[in-house]
DNA sequence: CGTGCAGTTGAGCAAATTCAACGCTTGTGG
DNA sequence: CCACAAGCGTTGAATTTGCTCAACTGCACG
């Protein structure tokens, strides 16, 4: 069990968010229980195989999920950007470590507390069922990337980044090659070569390595397979 | 929508399942409420973006799950086998198609029925809960697998395949080599000379191309990554 | 002004794919 | 009963893709 987990508590403050009149979108309702935590660059959220006490949602910053195989491999589950909740299990430890990418803050929800609030609304239960799905989906869109070449990796990553960040044809991305190669099941060179490549085709543009303008989504698209 | 739906309905036929005294295995109050139906080999039992209007339990016979990317490669989800419940949807719509891979019984559960059943009851819903959970778990699972080498994969999915056949070190493969390459993200002939090499090096022996019989699980494990 | 980190690029290599041929089994029709 | 076609699986050779190892660049920070 990490030191985080004593920082935790110490750190975390009660933010008493307003109900609001509408509470359809997911986590509406959730809100009303969460305390807001930062997180560090590079800090751990959680670990894998530690009992899953909460449930978090980003309300800055970004985080991502992974597993190490026994040789050092990692692979990185999921990206979770602000509004993304993540952390959710059915079983009662987490299959994942939570870290967090850059300067982040992340609300917390004991899960007990809601798990005792859904046994009681509907509303709540659904929710939650969504959330799950979510991941479910998540999931599976991710195995559908890690079939394909290089290209339509990347391809796919910038295509599913730009959905995440709507009204711009362009990526701000909080992570590093790093973790975009551990993401694609690539390596951190042959993203910095597919990336490449895709300028020199005019797809998109590199301004500084952390931005990416998609110059040409239909080419994106048809290479995403 | 295919014409399966009309064959599915009038071939069905109520199972008189006799309510047990302990209802805590997953599917057992679910069961009260099935309809078994036979597939032929390779039979579509539903297909992608299709409402989902019912739920699946094995009873007889294997299935398989998969996505088609528009240039005609196929990924396999998940194969499953008597007992394993699938088909279980967040949404409303299959996100996968699904095949009987030989000849099988499989029990249709109406997923309204369901649904209304698990708003009465915490312990249905719980037990969709679990499903949803074990399909998460799944998808994970296999997402690690795809980051591995061709001997890894291959390694990998004889020992989850052998984990769900109790009792023995042998396992009987109902599907074929281009399902398990499918599955692995690997072509048939890696499949093939994969197999070949575990053989040669004592792991395995396949004494015929759907029996193979684990000599070596040790060995298998370190493989696994 | 170095030092360190993140990212890019290049050359050679290893792993998996592609293309092709062949073997075995099964089922069908003469 | 045999001949043969079809399907499935294996094996081989050449090719391609992505990886490894290495050098180098740009940038931020002390």
């Amino acid at each position: 069990m990490p030191s985080q987990m004593i920082a935790r508590n110490s750190q975390a403050h009660v933010v008493a968010t307003m109900a609001r009149p509408a509470p359809q979108a997911m986590g509406e309702t959730v809100e009303l229980m969460g305390a807001v935590m930062p997180f560090a660059r590079n800090a751990e959220i959680y670990g894998e195989n530690e009992p899953a006490e909460y449930l978090y949602k980003v309300v800055s910053g970004a985080v991502r999920t992974y597993r190490v195989l026994n040789d050092g491999r990692r692979q990185i589950g999921a990206f979770y950007l602000p509004g993304d909740v993540f952390g959710i299990e059915v079983g009662e430890q987490h299959t994942f470590s939570a870290e967090s990418i850059v300067d982040s803050k992340v609300m917390l929800i004991k899960r007990s507390s809601l798990l005792a609030l859904a046994s009681r609304s509907a509303d709540v239960a659904r929710q939650l069922w969504t959330m799950a799905a979510t991941e479910l989906q998540r999931a599976q869109d991710h195995t559908m990337l890690l079939i394909k070449t290089a290209q339509e990796r990347v391809a796919g990553f910038l295509l599913e980044m730009a959905k995440r960040t709507p009204r711009a044809n362009a990526v701000e991305l909080p992570m590093s090659r790093q973790d975009i190669a551990d993401y694609l099941g690539l390596t951190i060179e042959t993203v910095s070569r597919t990336l490449t490549q895709l300028e020199n085709s005019a797809a998109i543009e590199v301004p500084t390595s952390r931005r990416i303008v998609l110059r040409n989504q239909a080419v994106l698209s048809r290479l995403n397979g």
